[in-house]
DNA sequence: TGTTTTTACTAAACACTGTTTAGTATATTT
DNA sequence: AAATATACTAAACAGTGTTTAGTAAAAACA
């Protein structure tokens, strides 16, 4: 009997109708303004409902994250096509902080929000979209070493991190308003001119 | 008549004792806990009474946030002692780091949350903490360059930027929880070396 | 001094929020 | 056909930021 098959069918399709919904407006009108309400009005549902499919607002958040996740590797994925692995380290930098920009709610969802953390603590999971893509700059950044762009003395994830830390702390001081140092206009062109700096520095800083 | 006077230094500490009672709950509660309400019950108060002394929580968030700003500068003030300036510059990053660790919450007001930055936007402000801070890094990196420990053909503004993005973006990760690819006990020695990374690229990169 | 005006404050309400509980139709199984 | 399980919801609970209308006390004016 296909009626347990049908009914998980259906539950995964109200998750799926639910996620929409969430992420639409997520997008829209940003995560402060989307209340479980909000999600249960446009998918014409009580919002106790949602509460049957999602165990909480965290675990909504997770969900979204991931999809966050999946929609930057895809964006990510053009770089690969480079041969040279300090270009393709180059253009994976302006992927990010094109990404970063261009979907600042989603970068705060990722990044910076307590909300999916708090769920895969409260799962006993650990951060898998958040491993995947380190893996994915330290892929990058062995090929480098390897290829003796870099002095491989340094510890590898450390170097990662300290890329990361850069290129995490460029964009959400963009996103979060603490640029006002710089006139309006001139923001993307100091984040440009500081980008090309910090490559500089990587480039110089093995012989 | 001195009554003005008096109403004066009354409504100050009014103001004081608010403040105060914010400051005390939002550390010891975090800011997600810190309701008006519970501000008004910590000093015996309605919470309208709140309303009367600040605009909104924005403004009453800003209040806090030049406080954390002063508490950094003065934490700063100690590295002004050391005479060379790139020790100097690495003594003010381990400061940085330190602060934001032992200040977790302060450093989300002060760097993260749009709060005290709506509130600026609203009065048509711009941001004099920040931009003061991001003065004491000139003067320490002018200095660096003027004694050619660094190549003076990079733009100042610029190199401020990518060395403070680089330091937000490392504690930043560190304080959203988002450096689970290390092992718990280790994430402290990861910042550690990465931090002794960025150093060491900031010296190689001048010759 | 007595009267009017200003000041300081609050109770209560408004419109929200996440979440839980108890109950109701419908679908499935026995 | 009766019993059980499923899917869903109305309503409530305990919060949130903020506003409004009203009240006592203080200050200013006559």
């Amino acid at each position: 009997m296909g009626i347990t098959e049908r009914k998980e069918r259906e539950r995964e399709e109200m998750r799926h109708l639910i996620l929409q919904a969430a992420q639409k407006l997520f997008l829209e009108n940003g995560f402060e303004k989307t209340s479980i309400r909000s999600i249960a009005d446009a998918i014409e549902y009580s919002p106790a409902t949602i509460y049957l499919y999602f165990k909480d607002k965290n675990e909504l958040f997770l969900a979204l994250h991931i999809l966050a996740f999946e929609k930057m590797m895809v964006e990510f994925a053009v770089v690969a096509t480079i041969a040279d692995p300090f270009e393709r380290l180059v253009a994976l930098g302006r992927q990010y902080i094109k990404f970063a920009i261009e979907n600042p709610e989603l970068y705060d969802l990722m990044f910076l929000m307590q909300a999916p953390m708090e769920a895969l603590a409260c799962r006993d999971e650990v951060w898998e979209d958040g491993m995947k893509s380190f893996d994915f700059l330290r892929l990058i950044l062995t090929e480098c070493m390897d290829k003796g762009i870099f002095r491989n003395d340094l510890e590898l994830d450390s170097t990662c991190l300290t890329v990361w830390s850069y290129m995490h702390g460029l964009v959400t001081i963009y996103l979060k308003k603490r640029m006002d140092m710089f006139e309006d206009g001139q923001q993307m062109q100091r984040m440009e001119e500081s980008f090309r700096i910090f490559i500089e520095m990587l480039k110089a800083s093995f012989k």
